[in-house]
DNA sequence: AACCATGATGTTAGCGCTCACAAAGGGGCG
DNA sequence: CGCCCCTTTGTGAGCGCTAACATCATGGTT
């Protein structure tokens, strides 16, 4: 096992080029006022030396870590997870260094632990992608002491949060359905302490009313799958209702599974649209209508509102994204009268 | 706006509590011989002032960050992300601080851009979610100075991983499919430079041999419901196959569509086997025999493991977990011969 | 010719903490 | 009663770096 030789220093670089170490930090950080030939030598020495500089001691010297906490739960659903990814990919093209906690559970316990663990790393601001309410509430109790910015969670009563416009996915979503002749329109919604559940439950119920319909009480589902595949064998003994509105992709494909198990068709009986247009979507009996986020875009303004926050400004409230209907084949116009 | 103050120090409760830094030092760090009311004196002190240790300055004088960098794709898929999280999550537990980077895409620029970005940081250890073993090799030859611990990739060649016996899943798998009395067994791999879907593929064509059949030449997909779906077009013309393995469940779901177009009934005309056990896997139409693996055993491990690297422990090989087969509806014997 | 702005570099202090060592006090034992 | 050892606490140095200031040429300006 080769001696572990001490990692090299500023010093070691300094003596190299024969310059004060100083010099060697102002090469490093770029300052002004350097000559490009003590510039080369330092440069050269360091690459010779494989010198990095150590960043808990530049962190000790500045009071900055540049570390950006992100806390999101440990799901692993596509939304969620692709907005984490972006945010973290846009923190670190920003020169952050992003840190994740992901939480098993949201309880109050584990949310204060994930606090408190990021504060002890010195995070300069905190990105919540949990748009689960009760968890926003608590960490903002927790009074960090630094910005936190929230992703898709519930951004109207506060402006550090950015978002896609969930209310608008759910009105074009039943646009869309009201345009096809459908009368009978039945949400099933996500849980309603996320915000996104709500908004879209919103929409569906706003759109309906300005169409002249009668919203039937909703469906409650839980975001997966299987509380889909429960809503549908509810809907299967309901003969009036010819669409349904998925909160999001997972409920869609139990509820296309339901519909079949029942003998309905899709879309010749009923219609299904759901939300997130995940990279299965396009694939499913038969290829689902959906909504698609820019997650991408979410993760990216996310991070420029830290970058604000960090450096003092006022958050301005973000615009909220637009989403954008895609059209498959699980929606058509509602069979005949019968 | 309150006027930001100063965070208290190591010094601020020492001279609250009465007793010198070093006392204080003792006793956030547990340390031996301090008396039951010094003890006492300073966990008040360091609760009235709200004290927390910078953990620059104490990584800065102890030379560990105890930072772990955890390198992944930017892949929002199910097992892929499960490992991450878990991974996470057992880094945590263990005292450590794990830092991720996702990579969008596995150039060798991106590659030694990430590493960079983690010795910066000062990472204690790696571990690389990438199963794909170019990306690896890339990693590996950047000479980190720290250990790598590889999760679910190219296990055979080296000791410092942990993972799923991939190549017992496969078998699992075509032995099921063989009992059920198929012969004509397909398989859809994933793309071939990842170790999984190597091994996947060696299993099956194993299996096959010691059934006394002779696997058909497999189709190469590339993770994706797409390429499972492509691949299911093909086999659309091959009325002589009863049964298909897929590499993973989002290639199943894609083929379970492509036969449907078709009018290949599952498991009628042909039986679809998946790999994953991806939370809609229950749900699709067929719900899709498929193959559990247990994750988060594969996190705990990983982290097992850069502990005792850390430790300077030499790392013994970890036996590989051992998958199981779930039976749902989507196999079943073989039509008749015609 | 005296002056000073400017650029290039060096010197010093100190960020908040832990480590190594020193020092003080108290009890057991011959 | 003196010695030694153990417990408890304190002192000083220094981790690797940046900020602030000091220094020293240089060259244009009056």
């Amino acid at each position: 096992m080769s001696q572990t030789v001490r990692a090299p220093v500023m010093a070691d670089v300094a003596r190299l080029a024969g310059v004060s170490h100083q010099t060697v930090s102002r090469v490093v950080n770029d300052a002004a006022h350097i000559s490009p030939e003590t510039r080369e030598k330092v440069l050269d020495a360091i690459e010779r030396l494989g010198y990095r500089p150590n960043t808990s001691a530049r962190a000790l010297v500045r009071g900055r870590t540049g570390i950006i906490g992100v806390i999101a739960t440990a799901s692993v659903e596509f939304g969620p997870v692709s907005i984490q990814r972006t945010v973290e990919q846009a923190a670190a093209a920003a020169g952050f260094f992003p840190t994740s906690v992901n939480l098993p559970e949201l309880s109050t316990a584990a949310l204060e632990q994930a606090v408190d663990h990021l504060r002890t790393l010195g995070v300069e601001a905190v990105v919540m992608i949990a748009g689960h309410d009760e968890a926003l509430g608590i960490v903002r109790a927790q009074r960090t002491g630094v910005p936190v910015v929230v992703a898709q969670g519930d951004l109207g009563r506060d402006s550090s949060g950015v978002g896609v416009d969930q209310w608008a996915a759910a009105r074009a979503v039943t646009e869309h359905l009201v345009g096809l002749g459908h009368r009978e329109i039945v949400h099933v919604s996500g849980p309603l302490d996320w915000a996104e559940a709500r908004a879209r439950l919103e929409g569906w119920r706003q759109a309906m009313f300005d169409a002249g319909l009668r919203p039937a009480s909703p469906i409650t589902g839980d975001w997966s799958s299987e509380s889909g595949f429960r809503a549908g064998l509810q809907i299967c003994q309901r003969p009036e209702v010819t669409a349904v509105f998925a909160a999001n992709d997972q409920i869609a494909l139990g509820l296309l599974r339901a519909l079949y198990e029942c003998g309905r068709t899709v879309p010749g009986d009923v219609s299904v649209v759901g939300v997130d247009d995940i990279p299965e979507a396009a694939y499913l009996i038969p290829p689902l209508t959906t909504v698609r986020q820019d997650f991408a875009a979410v993760g990216r303004r996310a991070i420029d509102l830290v970058q604000r926050l960090v450096a003092g400004e006022p958050a301005e409230p973000v615009p909220l994204l637009v989403p954008e209907l895609v059209v498959r084949s699980s929606t058509a116009p509602p069979p005949p009268l019968r």
